[in-house]
DNA sequence: AAATTTGTCTATTTACATTTC
DNA sequence: GGAAATGTAAATAGACAAATT
């Protein structure tokens, strides 16, 4: 029996003793799911103590921590010792894709579209592999890694970016989303936690979640992820691996700096941390500075898609492991997808080896170069560096601005925008941010369009005060 | 304290109690693992009791049960209440594919093949779709779950082995593997139970145990799996899913009756089972019996490859689901692949609309008759169906032979064949067999001189005394 | 058929580390 | 800076069910 009442404590979530069932811990968790999924826990929300919980529940206090930790590696969840247990952000937040509706009535400027111009290019390179002598063998199973022309190809591309490597230390995948598949699969277990940026990739933390991983995320500043608060954790928290994007971090816009690269490569050694560096965006970066995975390619599984740079529809990914992870990355790959498709990775490798994968990359920079400036012109406060080309900009929101409240906001005046807490990786109540896509928009026109009604809605003073009922 | 002295008692397993750290469970973990790999723990052997490990290490028993279920879960060992654990055959068996050298020094019987001999056909289709309007909008982000088109063409295709489903129900995946992949990971999580064959698709075993998904061996006849069995276990084991092969189960060639469809159909509504039927040979089966799918559609996931019936390049899967799944399906692909190649799903359906797939899956089916009758001429006590076109057929081995050991011997006589341990689905010991690949040889010249070695090997009665030794 | 062996599962105890005040 | 609050994680205990003898 409950020691104490608790009719005047004021406990956020009261889950009715009557209603669990045994397994408790099971029992426990689908209440939790339950409530966080009918919207009755806000996202931020914090849950009571454990031991108040277990308290109030009459049980023991590790059958509600078993519960919580389930919540958490679902990612409904997150928890610091000390500080409390909190509803995450985005835990409710449906899947963009999923409920994909075709962009008539607004301005796509929430997806990402990596410019669909250069794809003729392509058709062409199509072509000239189906004229190959050797076209009817890229059909069969052989080859089930790449054949070497694949892998000298991919071999190529990486060096492109500084990165040098054995061709015998290169996976073929079908596209970056597929290669963090395999990665995660193949390196990780359920239960693991890797470390990220406080906003990160919503792909990646979808990915995690699905596979009961725990993201725990790192303070940050305009240079990229704290070392020291990455050492921090690491010192306490048996953190196994760490996602970054080195360059335009999806959603932030960040590069990390050489010398930030250097001390976090020293605090991942030091931890032995599984660096898993997503470089999607490596062909935008101007300065081409060296990736992470140069400097300890022992700790580090460098994941290079194509879809961004070259071709969205083939589905490649070339990706960079070191030989102690060969065996695990490669039966990952059987196991998750048998082979990657020879002919499509032929594809890729002919673009990149006819010279026509340069020209495809320059139209891109022209293309975004354009986008920028067109941006700058209408946000001619927000502080870019010259040469960021990148596909999305990230704007911060007006004080006390809810995030989603802003996202419904804008697509009901015809603009899809994605609000930070998308992207937030658990942690209490910060600035909240928009990530603008200026690649998706069709034409310059509709980006100016597009970018007009965002800035109308920032700088309208009576929005922030506005309510979920009268849009929604 | 340990209570007795275990040195007159003759344990299988004695690992020393100083080499433990803390964790503990961790610590038994990896001095298992290790045992077993490096061959100290053979197949088939017989571990202590957990309750006279604790004992003789002096630990909890139920650090003992926590340290076996890791193992359990990455299929190194399988237990059964009141008979006790044991080490899985196959745990110590290297991956074929990852080992993967060219069949250059022997002929191939053991990886199945599928003709490549129909390639040239794919290769005009593939030129047909570059030439459509419409060939550019096939490289772009766009339709991740297929375009109508494509799933219109699916929709005919499955409609060809009797399941009819609506194209809301029909997902494109990047291979059969892949298919697996994303059923497996959205609709169980690690820990789930999955009911196979005593002898299942090692690709599945493989994924399963990365997964950490537990399969559960069911016991079989010639018509299949037996309904009862599936029951008995059900009714015990909290059972999630099964997964079967109706048509030319792989490894053993087993085609599930009609009667036997509809009794398995009934067991997997009683105990909401998840079925899983992976039809990859339904091209294959004259008799087009109807899929279990079809019978009971809401609980089951239908995956049907083209890499056996059209194209092994292509990494073209199509699977039907119940509107009960969609979300998480679709969420599934979204995480794993984020699309599959419209390029791709493109030609497959292509193939299928102008009738060359039919012209395909017409040689195929000559070229298995063709290969069937050399089987038989060699292989005439062997017992088949007339009309049995599968790829491979599935030998008894004599008595006590060891499968590895004829596995290793085949191949020193210069044929690679899989032995059934690679198979087995943790079981104690019994009747042995080898798989052997009837499409793989390049023509029928090699074909007929494998199988000469094969019976050869078989008919040899001094073989079975031999000792690894003399081979390895 | 009853007793024993053996694995399974969940709740409990205990020690500990960090954050907050 | 020390005490209290709070989450983490491993080992332990006990009830249970299937297989064997």
């Amino acid at each position: 029996m409950p020691v104490n009442s608790f009719e005047h404590y004021p406990m956020s979530w009261k889950p009715e003793r009557n209603q669990l069932t045994n397994p408790l811990y099971v029992s426990i968790t689908k209440l939790l799911e339950q409530d966080i999924a009918a919207g009755i826990l806000a996202p931020h929300t914090k849950l009571p103590p454990q031991r108040e919980l277990a308290d109030f529940l009459d049980v023991n206090l590790s059958t509600i921590t078993r519960a919580f930790k389930i919540c958490e590696l679902k990612g409904l969840i997150y928890a610091t010792t000390g500080k409390g247990t909190f509803v995450s952000p985005g835990a409710n937040m449906p899947n963009v894709f999923t409920n994909h509706e075709s962009a008539i009535d607004f301005i796509e400027m929430g997806v990402i579209k990596p410019f669909y111009q250069t794809n003729s290019i392509i058709l062409n390179t199509i072509q000239s592999v189906l004229n190959k002598p050797c076209a009817e063998r890229l059909l069969e199973y052989s080859n089930p890694l790449g054949t070497p022309f694949q892998k000298q190809a991919a071999q190529k591309w990486l060096a492109r970016f500084q990165l040098n490597t054995s061709i015998d230390n290169i996976m073929i995948a079908s596209g970056a989303q597929n290669a963090l598949t395999i990665t995660l699969i193949s390196l990780f277990k359920p239960g693991d936690k890797i470390a990220t940026d406080t906003f990160t990739h919503p792909n990646f933390m979808n990915l995690a979640n699905l596979m009961d991983i725990q993201l725990v995320s790192i303070a940050g500043d305009e240079c990229g992820m704290l070392p020291d608060a990455l050492d921090t954790i690491c010192k306490t928290n048996n953190i196994s691996g760490i996602y970054l994007m080195p360059n335009f971090s999806n959603p932030t816009n960040i590069t990390i700096s050489l010398a930030r690269r250097k001390e976090l490569a020293d605090v991942i050694t030091k931890h032995k941390l599984i660096l898993i560096e997503d470089d999607v965006y490596a062909f935008l970066q101007p300065q081409k500075i060296a990736p992470i995975t140069g400097m300890i390619p022992e700790n580090s599984v460098y994941i290079c898609s194509t879809s961004k740079s070259l071709c969205a529809g083939l589905r490649v990914a070339f990706a960079a492991f070191p030989d102690c992870y060969r065996s695990r990355i490669i039966s990952g790959i059987y196991n998750i997808n048998l082979k990657t498709s020879s002919f499509n990775a032929e594809v890729i490798a002919e673009l990149i080896c006819s010279g026509a994968a340069e020209k495809i990359v320059n139209k891109k920079i022209d293309l975004a170069k354009e986008r920028k400036d067109v941006f700058l012109r209408h946000f001619s406060n927000h502080e870019i560096n010259a040469d960021n080309l990148c596909f999305f900009q990230w704007l911060p929101l007006p004080k006390h601005m809810d995030g989603n409240f802003f996202e419904k906001l804008s697509k009901v005046h015809g603009v899809h925008v994605f609000c930070s807490d998308r992207f937030a990786v658990g942690n209490t109540k910060r600035q909240t941010y928009a990530r603008i896509a200026l690649s998706s928009p069709t034409d310059i026109a509709e980006l100016e369009k597009g970018l007009k009604i965002i800035k109308s809605l920032l700088e309208n003073k009576d929005i922030s005060t506005l309510k979920y009922e009268f849009i929604v």
